[in-house]
DNA sequence: TCTCCTATCTTGACGATGTTAAGATAGGAA
DNA sequence: TTCCTATCTTAACATCGTCAAGATAGGAGA
């Protein structure tokens, strides 16, 4: 009862009507040889693709296995069971994020504005791999920290936020203060952030932000003003 | 190699070695009479308690039938599938969630520490319970929206800290300011937080907070400080 | 060049899961 | 007391993750 006031627009709502994908095509894509040339790294892919086609529920090693047109129970050769997979596809997602944090703002002078663009980039990320962020994130993968290759990505990328802030701290005069508390602040907004966008937790139209870009400009801002 | 800085105190760290519930305790708890009282609560409780000790992949419609010591295809009778099911609990969720923000939240007098208060207590909530929390936030449930009980649960705590903002908006004069924008930096800090405190995201005493509660100020307080 | 070793891939099978179909039971309305 | 219907059961199916055992092939050593 306490909903009214906000209506329809905010929290889980969705945004449009969106048909499920759910694509019956059971075709195993292609004969291919033997002994694949690189299935371990075919998979990967392969398992990518389906979790941001069809969504992380819909991902199962054998579908994987179909889509890379080879046998059920051949991923068990480079795989020690599909957590190991997700978690191989989780790690490439981490390696993206970074590259594209990388992209984002290596070019910007500032230490202020860097660190914004890397939350661009963060949330941007987020919301056009939502598949792989909800992997990354997501309790589909139980233990993170077994995975070397998934926490070696993942500690790169949280070494690349931590700079950005110790850098912005540092320009503001403040090299005092603990830079671990400030990383934790500034990942926590934007991956709250992100998160509730992937979950449609709001429509960011309603807050006067009409795009991703602008809206994470306009929450990261609060960071600064209060 | 950029890890070796932090060293393995960061990011999807275990904080220790943690055995696996696992309890393979196959027994149907109870044998019911025929019609059970109100086997749907019946079931929602089980299932939440799943979720908490096993976790949120091993919460399977059987294993919560069994719990509940009924057939396995009874639940279909109370909930169109498993999702549904997830649906309810998650919702269970969400009024603890603003119970406990009540709880921590009424009684403070001003609006600052009032805010401050919902925080903590939305990341005591989600250490608490982090299946649920999982659950509510998670791949789990494809389109929560579908769901009117965890749709209305949801906004009512939305409601709740979007109140608090918008009361401390007012308290520090500036209403002009766009609450919604400034309730989702609000609510995406503590989530952020919440989650990558669940996640294993980093080693809370390697930042000198020695309990979450201060770690939640500590990181709460960037908000107003910059 | 030929042999054979072994990583790679296959088929076949098992138990568990989500879900549907069809039948049994019982509690309350007529 | 009769019987209607919500509630619960058993049986079955396709799919899933995973293991066991066998087939294949590409390259190392002769």
């Amino acid at each position: 009862m306490t909903s009214s006031r906000l209506g329809a627009n905010f929290f889980f709502m969705p945004e449009k009507a969106q048909a499920k994908p759910k694509s019956k095509a059971r075709k195993p894509a292609k004969p291919r040889a033997y002994h694949h040339g690189d299935l371990k790294a075919a998979l990967v892919e392969a398992g990518a693709r389906i979790v941001e086609r069809d969504g992380v529920m819909a991902l199962s090693l054998r579908g994987v296995a179909r889509e890379a047109g080879v046998s059920q129970t051949a991923p068990y050769h480079h795989f020690a069971d599909k957590e190991a997979l997700l978690a191989e596809i989780a790690a490439t997602g981490f390696r993206d994020l970074s590259a594209e944090m990388e992209v984002r703002g290596s070019a910007i002078a500032g230490a202020s504005p860097r660190l914004g663009a890397l939350g661009t980039a963060y949330v941007l990320f987020a919301t056009e791999n939502p598949g792989r962020f909800r992997l990354m994130f997501g309790p589909l993968i139980g233990e993170k920290a077994a995975y070397p290759a998934l926490l070696e990505a993942s500690l790169s990328s949280y070494q690349m936020i931590r700079d950005a802030v110790a850098a912005y701290l540092e320009e503001a005069g403040r090299d005092a203060e603990n830079p671990e508390a400030a990383t934790m602040a500034a990942w926590s907004l934007v991956h709250g952030l992100a998160t509730l966008i992937n979950d449609r937790g709001f429509n960011s139209e309603a807050m006067g932000a009409p795009d991703i870009e602008t809206l994470t400009r306009q929450v990261t801002s609060y960071l600064r003003n209060g």
